[in-house]
DNA sequence: TAGTGGTCTAGACCACCCG
DNA sequence: GGGTGGTCTAGACCACTAT
């Protein structure tokens, strides 16, 4: 009396599987049949069986190992996903009315920490932007960022009134590497003036770093606006 | 003189559409060469190509649908993924020491905020539950958790001195959905305390909410140490 | 060394949806 | 209507690794 017979796809196989796990008929640490078993108690082949399992590895349930098979995972240490949006897209999202505004831009030597940060060798030039976005007039995020103008040259060129450095770069220059970093911080004077908040409010601030090949191509701290959630669904 | 011939491997192919797309042969918001042709190209076949298109659509590369062909994204709103380990995995994993300490756990009628954010109907009780993470005897999180005891009977039970409460819900209480939530808060008395910081630091902090089908399960705090940094790479 | 997953081939049918 | 992607079948060889 198997329960499956019918089902063929790598959906309902997938989905048969997730309900074992769950129901602890293949408990966590256990290894789950092979694929070969799988094929034949439901009929299916490798292929499709292989695509459902290997779904679920990628997903975190599973972790599969040639000879060794395919093992429950106590944990499903499910991967958050976060799609860090065009902050424009984030804000007509919502359904707000989206403004950008530069605050300056202005080329400077590299500070020491920026230089560590993007292992940056000898003296290097980069264009510091500062610029606020809105959200229905309302302060939504201050941005700060460094770009390395070795790599990216024609960012001299660029003047950040109508858009914002982020949405230029992604139109010039392609990336290979980020690295995503999200932490808390503290306004201070200029921070609190510009998000309309007090002194020392804690902000959520995420902090972007892009290369290109082995080339760094900017650092960006983005200070939300007090009270800022980042929430997803999985 | 096409590049590629012996390439075969749904890897390879991934690798050189990346390259095309960010060498801009396929400019973004373009149509790519249909899975035929590039099967032709290749000298593949469709199962191989399919696989390496449908992963970079996975990955945000590309949009993918029926007769319309393969369309380049403009951004590439790579998704972020954080593996949100168990704790005591992240502390070790960083080579530290381990050590875990309940503060107190006590069953409480659930507040109003809280059975807003459950969608809890009714009166309800749940085991509110506090406790600290260690890594190395110093403060690395500081945990505050409700357990819904209408979802988790045998909550009651348990002790959480040798575990904590994320734990041991691993290992009894199968979850169907998760909503994960990033912010940053203010340290007050107590939590300065347990974090060994001043009043009014600012903390990362992370929420996270678990259901069992439309049953929720826990709501769940997690303040980091002062200076913490969620990072993660694309 | 043998079992298990990783991947590829060759071909097929179908669902969707743009023109 | 017809082109495109979505998926499945049936079979094969190979890479890795536990035993």
């Amino acid at each position: 009396m198997t329960e499956a017979k019918i089902n063929k796809s790598y959906r309902d196989i997938k989905q048969i599987v997730l309900d074992r796990i769950r129901t602890r008929v293949w408990p966590p640490d256990s290894i789950m049949p092979s694929e070969v078993a799988l094929v034949e108690e439901f009929s299916s082949t490798r292929t499709t069986v292989n695509r459902a399992l290997r779904e679920l590895a990628d997903e975190g349930f599973l972790e599969r190992r040639r000879k060794a098979g395919t093992r429950v995972l106590e944990a499903p240490l499910r991967h958050a996903k976060f799609s860090i949006p065009v902050t424009r897209d984030e804000v007509t999202g919502a359904g707000a009315t989206y403004r950008y505004a530069l605050i300056g831009a202005e080329v400077i030597e590299a500070p020491e920490w920026l230089m560590a940060r993007l292992n940056l060798k000898g003296a290097q030039q980069v264009l510091h932007v500062r610029c606020m976005h809105y959200s229905d007039n309302a302060a939504f995020q201050f941005e700060e960022r460094w770009i390395v103008i070795a790599t990216v040259p024609s960012v001299v060129e660029a003047t950040f009134v109508d858009m914002g450095p982020n949405e230029w770069l992604i139109r010039e220059v392609p990336v290979t590497d980020i690295e995503l970093s999200f932490m808390a911080t503290c306004a201070d004077d200029s921070l609190a003036a510009f998000l309309e908040t007090s002194v020392g409010t804690p902000l959520f601030t995420a902090e972007r770093i892009t290369w290109l090949q082995d080339a760094p191509v900017t650092l960006a701290r983005m200070h939300f606006a007090a009270g800022y959630r980042m929430t997803t669904r999985l």
